[in-house]
DNA sequence: TGACCAGAAGTGGTCTGAGGACTTACGCTT
DNA sequence: AAGCGTAAGTCCTCAGACCACTTCTGGTCA
């Protein structure tokens, strides 16, 4: 077996053993090479995997430790790679964010949280007066996001969250002569979603926000051939 | 900016504008380190972490190469994290099953594919028949497999996949007072699929899939305390 | 002429050693 | 008791050398 990837497997299994739960310190760079019996390069791009993956953290003077293993914090580390993937990816990756927002939506419109409501009216009302394409992402984002956290899942919340982002890179609100016709059917798509959250119908709500991000998907086949996404 | 964190901005940036497409090969790591002014330390660390989210794939004594960037390998890549999610998380992470595969479930019903109902009625036939937990969950990750398959995306399939092998780490078929019922209530809910799907009932078919997992959920609560996972 | 094989060039993989940068904790001073 | 400087601990980066694997090239042999 390869140095690295030996070094690899030593790391995991310290942590699925048992051995270091979340949180907790590795031994210093030196004696892990010895007990792993590999050099420190080895060691440290082995490090630097599972870094990448959200299962280590190094910290400059202070040491290595395992991180939280929090599934949402893990599934966040996606989009590393996902804003990487080409259009007819994403499309793949819509169908499973309409999928998890329209359960979210589902148990977000089952809880009875006026508050909810209220937070998400005063968010539509600031994405309909603005024509602004970055700060229409953003509150999107926000209204989206809402939903998803009230869902009470935070892992299908950091699921949707990546996929979104991903779709952002794809400018589907440039000003052009379909702005006003995109925009209108947009805000006609989140007042439906809010309508079935404040009367608490977890059915439609679940069918709006299918509708509305199938809708969104429609948007982006239409912008084939696939244009180049902007790295943040 | 950190010399890593440099070299990895660097690499991303030159896949997201498109200078270097899916398949294509990098320049030499020496080359590499002289454009984006790091160590050649530094420049491998960075791609590992790449190499860890399936970004990039070096080949030993050919280069460094784009990945395919096809969103189903790079989700794949990510049971290297979550096969280390602790119990709690792993119960988040099956809701999300459960809804996708349910909706999976559904397509596959919705398909008229007389083949793959022959194909999972032979699968069922081998699992009611043995009592074995490794085969057990072998052909249970088939069966469920071979639906998610047949609902055409392979996003979905791989995230169903990865999902399911975490969850395969905890051994509910181990033989013991609740095995029999267990087996059973488990096979029930597989026959229930398949009627679904023979029916071409698509409902019927989420409904029986949600249902099958629910019941995998209220299972692994019980397995609480968190045992430890064994990995492969 | 074709297939096969050996060698050379190109490339990533690993190890070693050194010095720098940051965090943390200790002990001193005020 | 609070604040601060110092020292120890730890990770970060670089440089150079050698090894292992792949690929291509050229020649040899049937």
């Amino acid at each position: 077996m390869a140095a690295t990837d030996k070094a690899l497997a030593g790391l995991r299994q310290m942590i699925a053993s048992g051995e270091l739960g979340p949180g907790a310190k590795f031994p210093p760079e030196p004696e892990l090479c010895d007990h792993l019996g590999v050099s420190r390069s080895s060691l440290r791009e082995a490090v630097r995997s599972l870094g990448a993956l959200g299962v280590i953290e190094s910290r400059h003077g202070s040491g290595t430790y395992v991180s939280a293993l929090d599934p949402a914090a893990i599934i966040g580390r996606f989009s590393l790679s996902v804003e990487l993937i080409p259009l007819e990816g994403v499309l793949e990756l819509l169908e499973v964010r309409r999928v998890l927002e329209a359960h979210a939506t589902a148990a977000a419109a089952a809880r009875q949280d006026p508050e909810l409501a209220a937070r998400l009216g005063a968010v539509l009302d600031q994405l309909e007066s603005t024509t602004d394409a970055t700060e229409i992402q953003h509150l999107d984002a926000e209204f989206h996001g809402l939903i998803c956290a009230a869902g009470g899942n935070p892992t299908v919340t950091a699921l949707t969250d990546v996929i979104r982002g991903r779709g952002g890179h794809y400018r589907i609100f440039e000003p052009g002569a379909d702005f006003d016709a995109i925009k209108q059917t947009s805000d006609r798509g989140h007042r439906a979603i809010l309508a079935a959250i404040t009367t608490r119908d977890p059915a439609a709500a679940a069918t709006a926000a299918s509708a509305h991000i199938a809708q969104t998907e429609l948007w982006l086949r239409a912008l084939r051939p696939d244009p180049q996404p902007a790295l943040p």
